[in-house]
DNA sequence: GTAAACATGTAACAGGTTACATGATTGT
DNA sequence: ACAATCATGTAACCTGTTACATGTTTAC
């Protein structure tokens, strides 16, 4: 369960509300773990609950602000540190390319055209982005940084990837 | 719901018994598209009542023989060539990296140095794989070997970025 | 005879998505 | 006054995992 430690991620860096995490969802984290609102305040609730984080403060609009505690940045740590990611990692990309012989050579060439396009243009949306930011040499930057030039290689290399195998396809 | 599809996907090659349709999916699916035998078992159930398959014998030992249906082979095709894989790719491995920060410098780059190592076996697992199959001409040849070519590349490029990364953690 | 492999089914639970439901505050 | 944004909560449903439960056939 990884969107416990999603959560106790942001709150790492400073105090939240729901609302605010949602919004960090929806963009920097949107690419790496989607999660919905209703996701998003059942379990800070549970965790809340559990002690690894607490209601720092209350505001307008019955806002609540959560801050990590002591334990909670503990399991945050050990998460990072001593569990080893083992993420059975599902590509509906590749399901299909496993069945693409149900198809004839044209339309399956096109779905491999359309991969590289969608490839392209996911690359270019991640440099643009690369741009946009100016980078400082603080934590969240330089691993932001990391994350991000991840994003470009895989995009780049999954476009070759399609090129290559549509040429493969006759 | 890609489960569905993966087994109409290996019901188009002939017709399988659950049985034989679990150990496709814990042999060539594995690192594409997991299921457990419960989930199987119960998906066969279901796609014979929508009649996208039906029981086309009955063996020894209980076993049931399902074979695609002509419905069957058109949803097949449908969503092959007509829906978009829009799969929001949720990454262990990637989110951890966003936190890392969090950690010392030391730890940090150990986990991108076992990040690099573990990407290196994967790489060589396949390759090993690639080099013991004699790949012939057919359908399932060919994108068979296309899909792995992914998982190669794929490999490769976590490798590279996992050791360009440790070196940016200093 | 007995272990391994063949063969299926179901129940409980965890995680994720969609939709519904409500209300307060801010800016124009 | 009205719309946009802030802000939270819950219910129904689907997918996936783990574990339990059962029985047959084959090979040694």
């Amino acid at each position: 369960m990884s969107l416990r430690h999603a959560l106790l991620g942001l709150l790492s860096e400073h105090p939240a509300s729901g609302y605010d995490l949602l919004k960090r969802f929806e963009t920097s984290l949107a690419n790496v773990w989607p999660a919905t609102q209703s996701q998003i305040y059942t379990e800070l609730t549970r965790l809340a609950g559990t002690g690894l984080i607490t209601v720092a403060a209350e505001g307008p609009r019955g806002r609540k602000e959560y801050a990590l505690t002591d334990d909670g940045l503990e399991e945050l740590r050990c998460w990072l540190a001593e569990s080893r990611p083992q993420r059975t990692t599902r590509s509906d990309v590749l399901l299909r390319v496993f069945f693409l012989g149900v198809l004839e050579p044209g339309p399956a060439r096109i779905f491999l055209d359309d991969l590289a396009t969608s490839s392209y243009q996911s690359h270019e949306e991640l440099r643009d982005l690369v741009e946009s930011v100016d980078w400082d040499d603080d934590n969240l930057s330089v691993y932001g940084r990391i994350a991000l030039e991840y994003g470009l290689r895989f995009h780049a290399m999954r476009r070759e990837w399609a090129q290559w195998a549509a040429e493969q396809v006759k």
